[in-house]
DNA sequence: TTGAAAGCGCTAACAT
DNA sequence: ATGTTAGCGCTTTCAA
């Protein structure tokens, strides 16, 4: 209060036009003078509004979480949000609610949910949520009739991965998987049986991994003892591919010569892998964009109608050295990109 | 107001003693079957106290940076703080005031500063910061007198990668470094260049690139060009080097037996490049952590006393196949860690 | 164009 | 052991 009231203060902050221009500018002088920032605080308590989003992270150190969470501080900030950001352990369903709790207390507007669905975990939050919360839309996880879920075609991008093994050439094609009860790894497993089965073609050697690049480094002596005869092989993330890769190489095992490898999640580096490596490019940052845009879309519709959406974005082939283009139609072409079939469906309740 | 005044239920929920077991009990229950949750926004005002802290990110995209929002998270969970996240392009000190003022606005009691310093970035920020605000430590950047700044040692770990070099006989060593007025990138090429002339030996070839792999395929032939009898390369981040070693192997340039190559940063993956990569693992996490640790150390005290502190990390080498051990003193010996010299100061002021 | 009053949801201090 | 009063910093409503 240097002259006027608070009132005038907050008029001249919110740029209200009813407020004499020598005031204006006198105000201006004291904010400027004092280096004033009005409280966000105070503002969210009496509006009931928070302009924050909470987002709930897990396995940050995987690749791709980092790329999502790009997309979700961007579109974030682009439509004026704060994000409120909790990480928590991959597989913790325990430690969940403090942290839905935590969010809730905090007044956040939607949450998004990106942590990776591992057995019910999913299940087991829905079931723990609050009676009233905010909306909240979670990422890779399976569909739902009470929340938005937004999606990677997990399946259909394994399909494709194995089927351009198949049109290649490769008849023992093989399974690099994800570790047990991830259902991203169980899609993939699936998509790549799918393809096979619509080809015909006898199911090769699976082999399980943790995703990391050690563990494909290991499983490539396991599913050569099942089959010495693998002459294609879907890796079920691109970090485990970097391993049996190099693990190839050590045994002098040529790729795409002897085994083509097909990876997953378009990593930028498998390009610079020896060889280059052929994968299919997850639209993580997309996933990002789209759940915030969900939730936002969400938080400012009326209470009674509540709206759901299911939406499950396409992947797609990336064509490089570990498994390149069969020569009988066109020369192979380093990063050819090709897309799988995208699928969306949109479901309203109530 | 179920029977008993706000003040009660005030008292239940903040667990004081002076509350009857029954009058406990029964607001419990209304508690529990209206889902009712504390505004932690109403308690920040009264509080004077957001248990929130700001953190300030860019390029999450790069490899470390999601480690060290990791460490952040962490830490802060386990002090019982929120995280108010904000990402800024990497070089965009235009925005930056906005940025800061966003944060000051939520009244977060500190704000972590996670933004790599090119040319005077850092600068700029200090120079544009408000008058009043909470503490803010920097993260991999320049120390300060006014703030405290927590550094990893890149000089020395860049010294530290060239002397393994040296040590295993090599003479022509060049240096791929990161893009220009990067603090980073010139500390890691400085610490290089102390090494080779500490060593009395003639300092290489030098290349720049942008920190990916790409950048780094491409410098190989530059660099060979500058010095066809190159015989040890230290590499500004294992990214760039995984882009040398395929372009080497495209090349039939044997690594290390024509060139050895050392990288910096630690990627879990070097493990399993072909071949492997001998690098600098830097404290990512510990950093992020440390952070954390600072910044609430400097919410805490009196306003009297500003405290600041400078810290620098130590880094480790890590030797792989790429710039094996000497065999001279003992035999290779995949994945031996040896850790730099620390530095670490402390500086009060007033 | 400006100010005064009331209240957002909570807690500290005091009173009962 | 519980209630009352006041106030955190802001905005909305109404009055001047």
């Amino acid at each position: 209060m240097c002259g006027v009231s608070t009132q005038t203060v907050s008029r001249v902050i919110n740029g209200r036009p009813d407020v004499s221009p020598e005031t204006r500018r006198s105000v201006e002088a004291v904010i400027a003078a004092t280096g004033f920032q009005p409280s966000a605080v105070a503002r969210s308590l009496v509006h009931r509004r928070s302009q924050t989003l909470g987002v709930v992270l897990a396995g940050l150190r995987y690749f791709g979480v980092a790329q999502t969470l790009n997309g979700i501080t961007d579109e974030a900030q682009a439509s004026d949000y704060g994000v409120l950001l909790k990480e928590i352990d991959t597989d913790d369903t325990v430690n969940i609610v403090p942290v839905i709790e935590f969010l809730i207390a905090h007044r956040v507007e939607g949450i998004i949910f990106a942590v990776p669905q591992i057995g019910t975990n999913i299940a087991t939050v829905r079931a723990q949520l609050p009676t009233t919360s905010p909306p909240i839309v979670f990422l890779k996880s399976e569909a739902s009739s009470t929340f938005s879920t937004i999606a990677i075609d997990n399946a259909g991008g394994a399909r494709q991965a194995t089927a351009h093994l198949l049109t290649s050439g490769r008849r023992r094609i093989g399974h690099l998987a994800g570790p047990p009860r991830w259902k991203e790894a169980d899609d993939r497993q699936d998509g790549w049986r799918a393809a096979l089965d619509d080809a015909g073609v006898e199911p090769g050697p699976v082999a399980q991994g943790n995703w990391s690049s050690a563990s494909g480094s290991a499983a490539l002596d396991r599913l050569l003892e099942l089959d010495p005869e693998l002459d294609g092989l879907f890796v079920a993330n691109d970090q485990m591919a970097l391993g049996l890769l190099h693990a190839a190489h050590e045994r002098g095992i040529g790729i795409p010569s002897d085994i083509a490898i097909v990876g997953f999640d378009g990593l930028d580096e498998g390009a610079h892998f020896t060889p280059s490596l052929t994968t299919v490019v997850q639209p993580l940052r997309e996933l990002g964009e789209l759940g915030v845009r969900e939730v936002i879309a969400r938080a400012s519709e009326e209470q009674g109608k509540a709206m759901v959406r299911s939406l499950t974005l396409a992947t797609e082939l990336v064509v490089r050295e570990s498994a390149p283009q069969p020569a009988v139609t066109e020369p192979a072409v380093t990063g050819k990109r090709i897309a799988a079939t995208a699928s969306a469906e949109t479901v309203d309740i109530r």
